[in-house]
DNA sequence: GTAAATATTTTACCGACTGAAATAAATATG
DNA sequence: CATATTTATTTCAGTCGGTAAAATATTTAC
């Protein structure tokens, strides 16, 4: 292998523009080069060029274009190219409270087989996290006949802050230290590359390369758990802030010295929308006893119980008020309201809608659009395994590059 | 003049990097090119001929270095780069009600002269738009004892939605038509590059250039005047939002259903810290006869008025509401609170600093630190001035490299 | 005066991208 | 069926920005 003289900034226009066609190939599904090339301004001989890399490195494949035929043009046929969805194989992971969700994928994304491993402490030590983590993929493995060894990546998905770029923990409710750095850690015990981020952010990677944001530039996805999360793609890319650390969507403040939140402080978001805040509120109405979740509240409410109607109804509103705010301040081209359970329904109401839209600012162009994703109860692994393909692609475009001496 | 056959993207790179090193001067003064190549992470054969273009484009100029024999180091000396403020003059106007305000400034910023130009009519047609500004350019150069044709560019602010990539205005308090292209209009009038941008973006490109944000990468700008206006940089770039219209901070809502705000809709910030809510506040005092200004609101508690005070110190807790909104979604480097008057003293009191910090959630990083700019009452032409000189500099970078065949 | 140190410029070269030409693979046409 | 036409992809020579290394410039140290 010879050495290369490559200059870093030629590496890195020619990693971009591979990345670029790949996940053009990502979003668009089956396309030819032709229609690459045209897609992202860029030369055939480029595109060629490009692809021939991605195949090599088991990204894409070609597919017969069985279409061919019946399509009656004349000329070359389009030759389409797609993700090699059997080249890779990427875990994610979402630590909870009581338990870890792990779902295994292919490159593309589909589920290959998932499962859920029960915490006995929410938090842990940095040494403890890691090892029942690498239990928890050891079990998952198993499922298929496999072992941990074949992960391409593996991605973790924590809540609280994290510095995604160094794999450092300022803080999390599942690791009991502070400013951890899990870098040397995982890569000891863990044979393959691994990632950890922050959950929201996850959730909008999902959106993004699988999900409703798929092709956007632009847009938010709030989530929607116990509490209120926000992720944020501006020009593509994750916006994280000068401090790495996810936006606390849910500690804006609604009312002035409003309600306590779990934070402390008053008048945040989530101490009007969390699950604690709708079962706080039930305890006035001295029928929390058998409530335990949104969701109980929920089918009160439906069942014709005014307060907890009254309470969901609230939280609404205050919900609204808070996603108008985000449209008046980020002006994004669509806002996601992602969600794992039922529980959140009162938040995507007609009069909810009502109200974001009343809350924003109009202008001659549309609102933007405000779509509801209902996840399964995979969602948070999900967008960890979403974040996994895509470090992996990274990775593997950076190695193409250092390997082509 | 030969045909190049330069491929656009190697043309894009090698301006990009001109511009870096245009900025990267502007930003620290007098650097020496071994210092650029360093910090731009370059080599020192490129900057050599980035800054050789520059100087010949005249953006840049070689100075002596007089410290150097003090320095008492052995070595070549370092020739020390600066801007070449000669170079252009540039045109800042600020549309404001009753007059526009004009500034003249040198290729480094430098005032280098001003002018007020009284206005009948708050709203214009197009047409009367352009020939009023073209009038107001013309006093303002004779002043100097010179003519409009020795502008090399015209930069134009106002309140209001503007698409600045095209010189389209959505919507403007100034301006009676909607949507209208502003293009072959000033092109056709003005004998020099003209550019037309929302007024609290400018003011955030005032900051960035020559003010409190100079070297960072993520900030924001809450301008204060009658209203609250926000400009965000992120990643260096002013954030537009997806329809190119400024972020509406002074109508997020900080109150449910609260007080009734200009816009029509209720309790948006504004409505709470701006001008006209302040003065209302006070007709309940039966006072406001005599009050004009918020300015006059101050004074009045200052000398003891206890309502006068009690309405700046709600104003002052609903904007520091406002605020930490801003740093929880943002997570900013920092924020710049700027305005003209001494109006807005009652925004920046312990009490609201105290506020602000209360209100985002902590992490272990420091909190964004918090800068207050008093501007003279030029802020807005400043800020327009300084988005013409960005934008001339895009443009002579880009004549440079089309006249290099 | 010569050596050493540091800044800048020159030079030879690399490699990403491109346009144009070549090639490949289909249909249309007679 | 052979040939022309059309369209997709690949090949190839060339351009250009950036770089490393060598050369040059300009200072201080001794």
């Amino acid at each position: 292998m010879l050495k290369s003289k490559a200059s870093p900034i030629s590496l890195e226009q020619r990693n971009a523009t591979r990345l670029r066609v790949l996940e053009h190939i990502r979003t668009k599904g089956a396309v030819p080069r032709i229609e690459i090339a045209s897609a992202l301004q860029t030369s055939p001989a480029t595109v060629t060029a490009a692809t021939a890399d991605l195949i090599s490195a088991g990204l894409i494949k070609e597919i017969e274009s069985e279409a061919q035929s019946k399509s009656g043009k004349r000329g070359r046929p389009k030759v389409l190219l797609q993700l090699d969805g059997q080249s890779f194989l990427v875990a994610g992971l979402k630590i909870a409270r009581q338990m870890i969700s792990i779902i295994l994928v292919d490159f593309e994304g589909n589920e290959v087989t998932s499962h859920k491993f029960p915490l006995d402490n929410a938090r842990m030590s940095p040494t403890d996290f890691v090892s029942t983590i690498q239990k928890a993929l050891e079990e998952t493995c198993a499922k298929i006949g496999g072992s941990v060894g074949q992960l391409a990546g593996v991605s973790i998905g924590v809540a609280g802050q994290v510095d995604a770029s160094r794999n450092f923990v300022h803080w999390s409710s599942s690791i009991t230290e502070r400013n951890f750095d899990f870098r040397s850690l995982l890569s000891n015990q863990l044979p393959c590359p691994a990632f950890i981020e922050n959950d929201a952010n996850l959730v909008a990677k999902a959106e993004q390369l699988f999900g409703l944001g798929k092709g956007l530039k632009n847009f938010l996805v709030v989530t929607i758990e116990h509490g209120v999360g926000l992720g944020i793609v501006l020009d593509g890319k994750l916006y994280r802030g000068e401090r790495g650390c996810g936006a606390e969507f849910g500690h804006t403040k609604v009312q002035l010295d409003g309600a306590l939140c779990q934070c402390g402080q008053r008048g945040c978001l989530e101490a009007y929308v969390g699950d604690y805040a709708l079962l706080r509120e039930m305890t006035v109405t001295g029928q929390n006893n058998e409530l335990k979740t949104a969701s109980d509240i929920h089918d009160r409410a439906f069942s014709g119980d005014e307060r907890a109607a009254s309470v969901l109804a609230r939280a609404g509103q205050m919900f609204g008020l808070g996603v108008s705010n985000l449209i008046n301040l980020f002006d994004p081209e669509c806002i996601i309201v992602s969600g794992t359970q039922k529980s959140f329904e009162h938040l995507c109401t007609d009069e909810v809608m009502a109200r974001i839209r009343n809350g924003v600012i109009s202008v001659d162009a549309a609102l933007p659009d405000i779509r509801v994703h209902h996840w399964g109860d995979l969602m948070w692994a999900k967008g960890a395994a979403a974040y996994g393909i895509e470090q992996i692609s990274i990775l593997k475009v950076k190695e193409l590059a250092a390997n082509a001496s």
